[in-house]
RNA sequence: GGCCCGAUGGUCAAGUGGUCAAGACGGGGGCCUCUCACGCCCCAAUCGGGAGUUCGACUCUCCCUCGGGUCACCA
């Protein structure tokens, strides 16, 4: 039997006035483009409105917990800077905010629906699967007409049982969506869906419409796939006489396959990368944000770079898009560049060196300068190491690469080249750019050649490399007076 | 397969009856230049198809096609 006065004492704290949305992952341990979308743009409906966002962890599902993946979303709200005002760890006025502590309620809100006639227990044991004979039409359940009297009496006799919503079979439901608008489906489509599993434990959907509405939730943010269950939902807050909330669906981001080139939903089987595994492979979480924020929903006009308050202050439901939007890895990288190269210089070398470190031990080159090299040619951290490398030491070389056509170098005019820099640069006074400059830029014009083809063999002398951050002079800086000198002899030695 | 939803360049998209159909990524070309990158300039590329409605359809209606979702004691 229901405790009234416990409903009764959990209405009245239901907070009321102003937007309050949620972001209510089940803890798989993944949280991935389309999950973190989700969570974004609830919490920018929030913070927009200067609402609340809560945090509520879905853990009805016992068979699938995973260690630790509780801390994954945490740790993934929190380094994206979405806040959450009430959740497990910070409380709130509705808790408990874990659906696994409050499931004792359900089971009563469950039983009100029974005493009213909008769901019924049914005792026919777990339905095997039946798709293979691609017959999904289960036809009416037979608990479904069962007298209360029976009904009750095998409850009391302890035998198993489920509660399912008892869906009436005429006419349509229609339900309103802030980005789909009005939408219509048949009664008889409905599925008698189950609300209490015979573990006592609710199922998703149930517990969603519980704890949305005890938590005075106002706006219902959630993927689409959820749209086809929310004629469901819609049904359950008129059978208890609630106020229905606004719904928000969001249509899945999708990813081209590696293989098939066919669009499809991101997934954590098919290895698609999570908040977490974008940023270990160098992305830096604003520029995710902001590329995620802009996956599915736009602003509308030319601008695309925004902060989260940014975002935060401009967000409206009317740009949110209705067809899956596909994962551009590509535009995301743009992102992270752009972002990259708004950092000051201080930020990015700090940022940068442990990834110079990687390939760069020798202690005599200052990782700060490496990174001024950097910055406007770095679209990801990860791509540093192997940039830098030849900072450590001198690669070997083949000597086709002091041959390059618009430069106009070939193997002879350099080794002549460097033959005649190398006194001068021994020579020079100071070692830093302006002098070398000036020094290398007299050199080619006494010698009446074009800069390039001064620079040009001196670079690939300083580096072994054919590509490298940053020109000949800023490189033979970087490296000093000392080593610098070494590899143009070294140079010298190889051509001759 | 039933039901629901959707459809503007390769991708993200603006657009809500009258536009030479924005912009961005990516692609191509050029400039700059000590390689590469940055930056700047230019180019190619889109309204899925067919019927209507209308003086006029990317915009409205219907059909087709295609795409997505869903049909669990999973969320």
């Amino acid at each position: 039997m229901p405790d009234q006065k416990r409903l009764e004492e959990l209405e009245s704290r239901i907070p009321r006035g102003g937007v309050r949305t949620r972001f209510a992952p089940s803890p798989t341990g993944y949280m991935h483009v389309g999950n973190l979308r989700t969570a974004l743009y609830t919490w920018l409906i929030a913070r927009h409105a200067g609402g609340k966002f809560i945090l509520r962890i879905e853990d009805t599902d016992q068979g699938r917990l995973v260690d630790g993946a509780v801390d994954v979303i945490y740790r993934t709200l929190e380094q994206c800077g979405l806040d959450h005002d009430e959740g497990p760890d910070v409380g709130g006025p509705v808790g408990p905010y874990i659906q696994t502590e409050r499931r004792g309620l359900y089971r009563e809100y469950a039983e009100v629906l029974v005493e009213n006639g909008f769901a019924y227990r049914c005792f026919c044991g777990k339905t095997e699967s039946e798709e293979d004979s691609g017959d999904f039409d289960r036809g009416p359940d037979p608990c479904r007409a069962m007298s209360r009297e029976e009904s009750d009496a095998r409850a009391r006799a302890g035998e198993s049982y489920v509660i399912r919503q008892k869906m009436p079979t005429q006419g349509s439901t229609t339900f309103h969506d802030a980005v789909y608008g009005d939408i219509t489906v048949e009664n008889k489509e409905l599925e008698d869906q189950i609300l209490i599993k015979s573990d006592g434990l609710p199922t998703y959907n149930f517990a969603n419409v519980i704890d949305d509405h005890l938590m005075g939730i106002t706006h219902v943010v959630r993927g689409a796939e959820y749209l086809s269950s929310a004629p469901k939902y819609d049904l359950l807050y008129r059978a208890f006489g609630w106020e229905v909330p606004t719904y928000v669906h969001c249509s899945s981001v999708m990813v081209t396959d590696r293989e098939t080139g066919q669009a499809r939903k991101m997934s954590k089987r098919h290895g698609d990368p999570s908040y977490e595994d974008l940023i270990q492979d160098g992305y830096l979480t604003p520029a995710v944000v902001n590329y995620v924020a802009l996956l599915g929903w736009s602003p509308g006009g030319e601008r695309e770079i925004f902060s989260l308050p940014e975002l935060a202050e401009i967000f409206d439901l009317h740009g949110v898009s209705k067809s899956p939007a596909v994962f551009d890895m590509d535009k995301l990288t743009y992102f992270n560049a752009e972002y990259i190269r708004a950092m000051t210089p201080e930020d990015f070398a700090a940022a940068a060196e442990p990834y110079i470190r990687q390939s760069v031990k020798n202690p005599a080159i200052d990782p700060a300068r490496v990174a001024a090299l950097l910055q406007q040619r770095t679209e990801k951290f990860t791509q540093i190491p192997e940039k830098v490398d030849f900072f450590d030491a001198l690669p070997a070389y083949d000597p086709q690469l002091y041959v390059h056509k618009k430069s106009k170098t070939d193997i002879p005019g350099s080794l002549e080249t460097l033959k005649a820099l190398l006194p001068a640069l021994e020579a020079a006074e100071r070692w830093d750019e302006e002098t070398l400059l000036a020094l290398l830029t007299r050199l080619a014009a006494d010698r009446q050649v074009k800069n390039a083809q001064v620079m040009y063999p001196l670079r690939i002398a300083l580096s072994g490399r054919a590509v490298t951050p940053g020109g000949a002079v800023e490189i033979a800086c970087v490296l000093g007076r000392d080593e610098s000198l070494r590899r143009i002899r070294e140079g010298i030695r190889l051509l001759s």
